[in-house]
DNA sequence: CACACTTACGATATTCGTAAGGATT
DNA sequence: AATCCTTACGAATATCGTAAGTGTG
């Protein structure tokens, strides 16, 4: 029993007449005398009793019809998923980006994709770097957007961005004026921290030893706006220049030595990204390429 | 996209791996590999990931693997049931039959057909002669047993017995010795008839004209009964002369002008009857010449 | 005689298997 | 060297369409 066969069947027997189900098929009346015939032969049976003027259904006939309608229904279905998964016009993509690239960079690559992929439904997890790397990992997301992990295996991590610290001052700092400012010109200053754990902090507290913390969060807007109203300074990574200025804060170039890390997106190595995942690194790819 | 690269996918999918692929589906490994060649082809994108050394599924590879499955799964169903259906393995047939036909012949029919073809559920209605036509004709039953139809048209009738009407007596009766009676010897006794409506009591009156009827009902069974315990004689088909005896009713063959009438069995024409319903019908013809 | 389905048959397309090629372990 | 998948190519198979055949209204 083939497709051909049994839409051959479902045609004739919805129209009852070879001749009609000819036009439909797009099929000549000895090429579907001849495909129904080898049906019936592989069934067992007669499905169609032909009297020379008219065509009928036998009782296994009867029986068949439905069931093939909807056997050829479901298998149209599956067809055309897929190929609308090919074509993007259908799926899901999960991502998972830390924080500082979530707020700061992927709602406008978010929002071209989705201008481009309307039917494609996106799941973006807003973790830390390090549960970014885990969900990877998991297979719980296709994609992530990290800092460049220590351990990379299984992992293939392709760079977006080169990123440096910089510091961020109150508006009426005495620092303002500088060009660019040293770890130890923020010592005396009250910091204010993201809370562990924290690859920021963790790379901060690697390359100026324990700080004295003055206040904590767990996210970039408050520290932010905690600099803007002149609770005291903090370290932050480049991405997060513009949120900065937005929330008060005035960001300034940090001097060598400085800290530099690649911001990339990661994938598990040696699979395939589905059609969407791999569309939606594209856009992330070109999103930061404008933003260079 | 055909059921023969679908089989082929699922097989790649399940085993991971081309060569045992080939084994499962027997074919050589340039056809497999062709056959899902053209399949990503049919669809718009890859399924599979192919490392000289091992094989995995792309995410629409994985989105596929569980609908082909399902889809397969149903395929391969509908063509055993279909089978099933046409090797009687599996199959339900109605018929309908007139009460004395019924009782008296169809159960050991049922019996040999149940003994042949144990999985085919037979469903008997047991109906007045009239309604078997009806049932026969409004396609509730594929078969119908009945005295032969005035009006046969859209029906077709093949003779199982020729039936007569016999007498049935008290076995203290005084005709008892006698080989055959006529109509009036039965008038002096008190008549015990069938209920109308039933063809049989309008044959009988036909015959006869109005009867002295002192009992009537709906069931040979009682009919017999009551002659049995001499409360009466009853003319009856000569199909339940077993019954009859059986219920201490003596029958003693009429006289002419006898009324002979067909028993057979109906089937609505220019359609084919299930299988089954063959097979039941062969088996109602062979059970009647037994019985001859 | 026109219509509707089937059979006959030659042409075209697919599909198959053998043989050879390329890549990895 | 061995394994595994792909490409190449000739052969077998299946399917198709044209033409002729058959039975019905």
């Amino acid at each position: 029993m083939t497709i051909k066969q049994l839409r051959a069947f479902l045609a004739v027997a919805q129209s009852l007449s070879f001749a009609q189900a000819c036009e439909r098929l797009h099929l000549s009346q000895p090429a579907l005398s001849l495909a129904i015939k080898t049906l019936e032969e592989s069934l067992g049976g007669p499905l169609l009793v032909r009297t020379t003027r008219s065509v009928a259904l036998t009782p296994e006939g009867e029986i068949l019809l439905p069931i093939a309608q909807r056997l050829l229904a479901d298998w149209d279905n599956a067809e055309e998923l897929l190929r609308q998964h090919f074509t993007l016009q259908l799926g899901r993509v999960a991502i998972a980006a830390m924080p500082s690239f979530a707020a700061n960079r992927l709602p406008q690559a978010i929002k071209a994709f989705r201008d481009r992929y309307p039917k494609i439904n996106v799941a973006v997890h807003d973790v830390i770097n390090e549960q970014v790397v885990d969900m990877v990992r998991d297979r719980r997301v296709e994609l992530g957007v990290v800092l460049e992990p220590d351990n990379l295996d299984g992992l293939e991590f392709a760079t977006l961005y080169l990123d440096r610290f910089v510091a961020v001052v109150p508006p009426d700092s005495a620092l303002i004026t500088r060009p660019e400012v040293s770890w130890d010109d923020l010592r005396d200053e009250p910091f204010i921290a993201l809370q562990r754990p924290s690859t920021v902090r963790r790379l901060i507290e690697a390359q100026v030893g324990q700080l004295a913390v003055a206040f904590e969060s767990h996210q970039f807007t408050t520290i932010g706006r905690m600099v803007g109203q002149g609770l005291g300074v903090s370290i932050v990574p480049s991405i997060c220049t513009q949120q900065m200025r937005e929330l008060g804060g005035h960001c300034i170039a940090m001097s060598k030595p400085t800290v530099e890390r690649s911001i990339g997106l990661i994938q598990r190595s040696g699979i395939k990204l589905s059609a969407a995942a791999q569309a939606l690194a594209d856009t992330i790819r070109r999103s930061a390429q404008q933003v260079d």
